[in-house]
DNA sequence: CTGACTTTGTGCGCGCGTTCACAAGCGCGT
DNA sequence: ACGCGCTTGTGAACGCGCGCACAAAGTCAG
């Protein structure tokens, strides 16, 4: 293993080994811490690779390797202590102390990201909401009072996420102006490709780009069966 | 190239190269989509692979590799007829015939989603909205009336696809009962994981995940700073 | 007609991610 | 105390996808 790792009680040097975790990797702990919580919820206290990865819908032996690059331990012959599986990748995922979340662009989308139950359960909150349209600052929705997006310098600290859900010929200027503010990390909603600076992360969502991709399965499956009976 | 091209001009035969694209490739076709929707609207006529991959976000090779899979044939020294490859793509999706689009729960989430513009643009229109509230049912949304989930067998041809913006707890039931009704190819926006029999392909969007992977990158760059700052 | 320029299509090497299979390690029963 | 069975952690092979770089092919000017 890494032979940063020294003794085996130790705990990790912060900010250390983790430079080297697999993007993949990343990608797959919220599954398992979301299937962690919902094995501590039914008590249990340890669980094996095989039971955890059924829960998450993967391989037992890529739960292993990823849990493995974040040098979380296992105990063998046992399996691991839920607890603290869920404290090592709640640790890995910075959800300890908690980011701020800013939202910008309260439509349709945007409303239901902002009552969406599955971050406010997991240390992601959102905290503030904006929008360019005057006619909708004051509006409360879900707990929280939409500002204009002007105020963005203000709600806005190091280390904030901001969540575009605005309409596509939006977009791009709300990004402009997240970035402006000083964020570095950036969720775009918008059926558009952004461009951003160097140093600053975005991801993309695309609600109608996963419909597409299924509609090809279908029509190729359509194809196939159709191939089939004519031969 | 594959060998069963033989002559220049000649139309694919149906349902035969596209066996082997890429899962990879597919995932982008949509985007080569709506950026050439754009460019088709700017009234280019032409575009090379430079400029369509520039719009796309992708690299130039990469635009031409996953054209090449489709067989889609540019015009060296010139680009690729707009309008041809739009047909192409589309041709390839299956967006030409829409299959219709079933989606089952109407609260925030479900909301937006009848309500995203995306969706209609690309001929992929929801075409039917259910929930398991009664209360719910008879209410319009976006043009469509809101029927019980137990129409659902009415509502379901050949070829649909089911999309589920449920609460997590009701999610498996919802997909059991797409399944039972026959549709391969559900779209899981509920944070579950859920477990079809084989032959239904189930793609999943969790929309916290992305949020969590931003998390994890804003963590790793203040990590970063500070041993840059403390070092 | 010829020659030069532009752009596509693709062969090849590389790196990442996944999977298999197994050795090392730990608890437990005896 | 000691082996037995269970589970983790990982080495190695495999396959896929990506990017480079170039040959083939077509256009356009003269």
């Amino acid at each position: 293993m890494d032979p940063s790792r020294l003794a085996t009680g130790a705990l990790r040097a912060p900010g250390q080994r983790r430079a080297n975790v697999p993007e993949a990797t990343v990608a797959r702990l919220p599954l398992y811490l979301r299937a962690l919580h919902v094995l501590a919820e039914d008590g249990h206290q340890t669980v094996s690779s095989e039971a955890l990865a059924e829960a998450a819908g993967v391989g037992s032996a890529k739960l292993r390797k990823d849990l493995s690059h974040l040098g979380s331990y296992g105990t063998r012959g046992v399996g691991y202590n839920v607890t603290n599986l869920v404290e090592q990748i709640s640790a890995e995922l910075g959800l300890e102390h908690r980011c701020s979340v800013v939202l910008v662009g309260v439509g349709n989308l945007g409303r239901a990201l902002a009552g969406y139950g599955g971050f406010a359960s997991r240390g992601l909150a959102i905290d503030a909401l904006l929008d360019a349209d005057r006619g909708r600052v004051g509006e409360v929705i879900a707990g929280l009072t939409v500002q204009h997006v002007e105020d963005l310098p203000q709600v806005v600290s190091t280390g904030s996420i901001g969540v575009i859900a605005t309409p596509a010929l939006a977009a791009q200027e709300v990004c402009d102006l997240l970035v402006a503010a000083g964020v570095t990390s950036i969720l775009n909603f918008a059926p558009i490709v952004l461009t951003v600076p160097d140093g600053v992360d975005l991801r993309k969502v695309d609600l109608s780009v996963e419909l597409q991709i299924l509609s090809f399965h279908e029509h190729r499956k359509a194809a196939l069966t159709a191939a089939g009976a004519s031969a």
